[in-house]
Parts: C-alpha cells; sequence; structure tokens
DNA sequence: AGAAAATTAGACACTCTTGTCTAATTTGTC
DNA sequence: GACAAATTAGACAAGAGTGTCTAATTTTCT
C-alpha cells in the first residue's frame, strides 16, 4: 500500500526530467513554426525522446501546446515581478537608476527567452485562442502596469517626477525604453547588448524631460503646499 | 497580329480581377492562420474561385505567398509616403496638428487592414524568410524613419522643437503615439477610434513636454545667435 | 454567332502528420 | 537479482492538404 502511495506522489526524477525538456523543446518548435507548422516528431527528436513518450506526458498536440503557453506565462511573470522588485525607490540620481532598472527591465522580461518566445506565441496564436492568453492578460499587464505606474506615483509624490496620470506614464516608460528594438522585435532578432543599453538611456533621457521634476526634489513639496 | 500584341499587353478586365481578389483572399488566410496553416481551398472559396484558378495564376503556395508580402509591402509603404506628405511643416498650433498627425498616422499606416496585415505577416514569417521581408525593411522603416526624422529636424530649426538627434525623435514621437495600443496589436485586436485618439493624444502631450521648444518659437532662434 | 481563352468541378496520386498500438528494451526500486 | 514502470522503435490506419489532369462549361473578344 505505501509503495503504492509513493509512486503515485513522487514520479520517478528521470519522468519530470523528460516532462520539463518536451515542454522546452516543443516551446522552441511552436515558436518558430507555430501552431499548425509545429512537427510532434521534431519536437520528440529536440527533446532527445520517443514521439510516444510525447504523447505519453501530455496526450495530444493541442494540450502540449497549452502546457507551453502555461508555463511561459508563469516563467515570465515571475521574471516580470522580481524586477518590478528592483525598481528605485529612493533613487540617488534618478537617471543612472532609471537606466540601470529600464535596462534590467528589458534584459530580463522582454528581450529574454520566455520573454520572445511568448511574445511570439501571443503574436501569432493570440487572435485565434484569446481565451489560452487571459491569463497572461490578467497576471501580466494587467497587474504589473498598474504596479509599476504606482512606483511612478510614489516618485512622483516624493518629489522625484511630476506626472499627471500614473498609467499612461507607465506605459510612456515601457514604449521608450523599447522604441529603438521594434524592428528587432517585429523580426524576432535578438538585439544585442549595447542595442538594448542604448535604447534605454536615450528612453530614460526622453522620459525625464518629460516627467522630470520641474525643481530639484527637495523644493518641491514646500512649493506645492504654498 | 495586332489582336495578339493587344491580348498580350491587355489582359481580359475579369483576369485582373480575379488575381486581385485571390490575393486579397490569401492575404486574410495567411494572416489568420500562417504559410502553414493556410488552406488553397479555403483562399479560393474566400475568393470566389476554384482551386484550378489559384494555380493557374500564382504557380504555387509559396509563389502566392510571396505575391502577398509583395503587394501587401507596397500598398503599406505607399500609404506611409501619402501620410508622410501631410506632415504640418508649418504649424499654427503645434500640439493641435501634432495630434491630427498622428492620428492619420495610426488611422492610416499602423491600424488599417493592411497594415494589421503587414505587421502580422513579418511577426509570423520574418523570422522563418528574412529575405522576402528585405523590401519592407529598405523601403518602410529604412526609408520613412529618416524622412520623418527630416521632418522634425526641419520643426527644430525654425524653433518648434528642442532635439537632438532627429532619428531618435522620430523612433520616440512612433513609440509614444502607439503607446497604449500595444496589448491590442500583439493580440491582433482593432483598436476603436476613441482609443487611436486617445494614444495619439497622449503621446504627442508627452512628446511635446519632451521635445517642446523652451521658449516661444519666435525669440529662440536670436537667442541661438546671441 | 463563333473562336479563343479562362474557369470550373471533380477525380487523382502523392506526401505529410497525427494519434494508436505492440513488442522489445531500458531504467529505477526494493 | 527481480519486479514494475517508463521508454523506445517501428508499423499502422485515418485524415488532410498539395499540386496535376481532364472534360465540360462559361466568359470574352471579334
Amino acid at each position: 500500500m505505501s509503495q503504492t502511495i509513493a509512486a503515485d506522489i513522487l514520479p520517478p526524477r528521470g519522468h519530470e526530467a523528460k516532462r520539463v525538456a518536451i515542454v522546452d523543446a516543443a516551446m522552441a518548435v511552436f515558436c518558430r513554426e507555430g501552431f499548425a507548422g509545429a512537427n510532434i516528431d521534431l519536437i520528440a527528436a529536440e527533446a532527445g525522446v520517443s514521439r510516444q513518450t510525447v504523447y505519453n506526458h501530455h496526450g495530444d498536440k493541442e494540450k502540449l501546446f497549452v502546457a507551453v503557453v502555461h508555463e511561459l506565462t508563469e516563467r515570465c511573470n515571475a521574471g516580470i515581478f522580481a524586477t518590478l522588485a528592483t525598481f528605485p525607490d529612493q533613487p540617488k540620481d534618478i537617471e543612472a537608476d532609471l537606466v540601470a532598472y529600464a535596462e534590467r527591465m528589458n534584459r530580463n522580461c522582454i528581450c529574454s527567452r520566455d520573454g520572445k518566445f511568448l511574445r511570439k506565441l501571443i503574436q501569432t496564436e493570440g487572435e485565434r485562442y484569446p481565451e489560452l492568453f487571459a491569463e497572461w492578460r490578467e497576471n501580466g499587464p494587467g497587474t504589473t502596469l498598474p504596479a509599476l505606474a504606482a512606483r511612478f506615483a510614489r516618485l512622483a509624490f516624493a518629489g522625484h517626477l511630476t506626472i499627471d496620470d500614473p498609467d499612461v506614464t507607465a506605459r510612456h516608460f515601457i514604449a521608450l525604453i523599447n522604441a529603438e528594438l521594434q524592428i528587432e522585435f517585429m523580426m524576432g532578432i535578438q538585439p544585442s547588448q549595447e542595442e538594448v543599453l542604448q535604447s534605454a538611456t536615450n528612453g530614460v533621457r526622453t522620459f525625464l524631460r518629460a516627467y522630470g521634476a520641474r525643481q530639484p526634489a527637495s523644493r518641491q513639496r514646500e512649493t506645492a503646499l504654498a
């Protein structure tokens, strides 16, 4: 009896390893070829596994695709939240701090392997399976954009920025730090470290020209009260 | 002899009409389903034509796809240049004029049916067939971004703007006026007129906070000379 | 009306892919 | 070493899609 329970609860180590290998390989193939163009034989070969094992683990192609989207969504959201936690709430040099943050954002969330894959899947299959990406919409932009907006509102409250609408500010921040990477994103090209940094630097400079404090942070609160 | 020449040079009216209908239908299906998922029977049905006629006109699936990309690229570039010609070179109210221009840009080039289709094809197939979109890269962003940058440089020279790098300015302009439409673009959703206008309005406001003239345009030239 | 060209429906061979099945082999556990 | 579970290769049926061919029909031009 006890061994039956153990077998149910704790699958062999190699088992889970193969499941992950299959999902990882499927990720790459689905992203490269699209759902219709993806080939189970190719996925199996890329995972170093027989085709039958793919079916044993995931049932059929559609279920495998759902598993891929789910895994990717979780990984990307985790990365975004981890990066959000490094937001410079008490900046010493606001320009340098925001550039560093923007570069982390680009590198870890948007230009990462997972970020690129998720973006591509949303672009290619989002229109056909909108409910599949509902989880992403809610826990992704739906949660992180307001969170980012709150950080900017706090910076404004502390006198480091001058903003009207924090949500618009957050969207403009994201748009500006990626402004020079748009063509690479569309074509699926991985931008170089230098390009990422350049885009972040120029974006933050423009961001601060628009939203920077009009006077030194220390004096702004007094003036606002007067 | 003369009728032979006429037949060679001037194909029957219905003939060309069907060719266009086929390309239009193929556009929609390739964009919706991707190259691998697209079905010639479906394209023929959507064009109101028999499958054999599709093969008569375009040879095979791949050639049809190339024809679609080519047609789409030409149409979109034509639209962009037409819109670029309406740039406000002598603005009366720079904010209102730029908002109107931004809205035209979004509506005619980016959110249009053709714009959406081309974007989707680049996203889904650009990685696999990069040479196919070389024409777009050169005549599209490669030509229009510098052209837009030149317009901004001219506005700066006339004292309406304060800019460092015109190319960066142009990219930031595009990024800002689309900042609030990113999720719709990714999911392939058509934004409403109001959303387009809203994004353009907020984007131009931020753009001018960053790049607007620091003093009235009339006085700036004198100061620069002093 | 009559000739030439284009279009159509349908059948067809061929290829590719999915998902299932089976028997043999490997892996992991006790 | 023995037993159970997982994995593997290979064959297989079923279905879908591409591209070709043919004969009949329609359209177009003169």
